[in-house]
DNA sequence: CTCTCTATCTTTACATCGTAAAGATCAGAT
DNA sequence: ATCTGATCTTTACGATGTAAAGATAGAGAG
């Protein structure tokens, strides 16, 4: 960190490297009807400027990186103007997970449409689970091993809620059994518990790379996607099963 | 002065040690407290006092409330102290969660020992390693969704490799089948990731919360463990598994 | 026994973070 | 045009991790 930063906070430089007088200053003098595509300068869309910053921040520097102020800095504003659309970092988390659950949601969505095989539709789902989280492991992350998520907020609980009743559609759909809304049999609890928490364990036991172990044994060039197909497919053993 | 730290810091501050010349020394020599064992003050034995103190820290106020600083002053020391034993804060947590993994694997081998029946047998591993994670969540949290840890350390990776081993053991006990040290087959390595995924997804999402949505769905008064156990033994969809 | 050495612990300092509060600034309604 | 409220910036504070320098005590050498 050659910078540290210590003297402007603001690390910003879109097209108008204006650099003035007083630090103040007027950082305006742009809007000239505000073109609406991006970045004027008393906002009017810092909300959502601030999300796809926090998304390229994430993708950039990773969970750890992930600050509210790096956040304002990527996105050229004040350290402090996330508080005035998030409240805290908290609420700049649970808005950030609910585009990634939205995301998610659209990749399995997308994946499940492509299936032609009844097997292919049975691995869709499980297959774009964790090429996702691949994809995505810093939005797997918040999404998935934030204790800071506010799950009140609706943006947030609506999203996730789609993609449980999107698991548990798909897990009636291969029981061919109707999944009613409101109680479950024990066997279908099972069921949908078991297919998330194999596919949501096997995800993050890969992202910590705690699976390279049992990789490593396996036949040359064997994938993590091949494994998964495997666990998901392979007979169970013969006794008892798992 | 008095500008930097407006606490002690140290929590106890024995009395005022302004003093120009000699400074603080009067640390007092004595015990503080408890210290029916030893806190004595160049301590001798710091090292495990902290870890323990973090144990404490850990179970009290969660694994945000774990710091370096709340660990020095629960061990009621400065809070420079720690990085003498354990470099920065990833090797505390190293050193914890390699404590962790011991109990764990104490805990799953005590239940393994206890079972009679092969159907016990196979469910003794699961439910100890849930019931584990129910009774220390932080712990569990250090161990498992810890991105700062280091598994270069020897007490960790040793404690950790324990751990799986003693995993692959009872997956091969129950495929009665030996499991190579350096090999695997395919299904191997895919009953191995189906068991640890399997039990680790369920248990974080457990722990998270993630599953209330469906055990309030079940059957009135249905537990977590009931729900893990008929994950593990209720029959597979019949067309494609899980 | 005294003296020095060294591992251990304490102080001090600094950059960064989240958050609160007060000041500045702009968009619109009156 | 002025007033008002939402939006953004400054300033400030306590907390954290970490580095560096000072103090302390126990052990070994003379």
């Amino acid at each position: 960190m050659a910078k540290t930063d210590t003297k402007s906070e603001t690390a910003r430089s879109p097209r108008a490297p204006r650099k003035t007088t007083s630090t103040a200053a007027s950082r305006t003098s742009r809007r000239a009807g505000s073109a609406k595509t991006e970045t004027p300068y008393h906002h009017g869309a810092l909300r959502e400027a601030l999300l796809q910053a926090a998304e390229r921040v994430l993708e950039r520097d990773g969970l750890a990186g992930l600050t509210l102020r790096a956040v304002a800095r990527e996105a050229g504003v004040s350290h402090a103007a996330p508080t005035h659309h998030f409240g805290d970092l908290t609420g700049l988390l649970s808005e950030l997970a609910a585009v990634g659950f939205r995301q998610f949601n659209a990749a399995m969505a997308a994946s499940c449409e492509a299936a032609t095989t009844p097997l292919e539709a049975a691995l869709a789902r499980p297959k774009a689970y964790v090429a996702y989280a691949q994809a995505h492991p810093g939005m797997y992350g918040i999404m998935f091993r934030t204790e800071r998520l506010d799950y009140s907020r609706p943006s947030l609980h609506e999203a996730a809620e789609a993609s449980f009743a999107g698991l548990a559609n798909a897990v009636g759909m291969m029981r061919q059994e109707q999944i009613s809304r409101d109680a479950l049999t024990l066997n279908q609890g099972a069921a949908i518990a078991r297919a998330w928490s194999m596919v949501h364990g096997f995800t993050t036991l890969l992202l910590d790379g705690r699976l390279e172990d049992i990789l490593g044994r396996l036949p040359e060039g064997t994938t993590a996607e091949r494994l998964l197909e495997a666990m998901l497919t392979a007979p169970v053993t013969p006794k008892h099963p798992a």
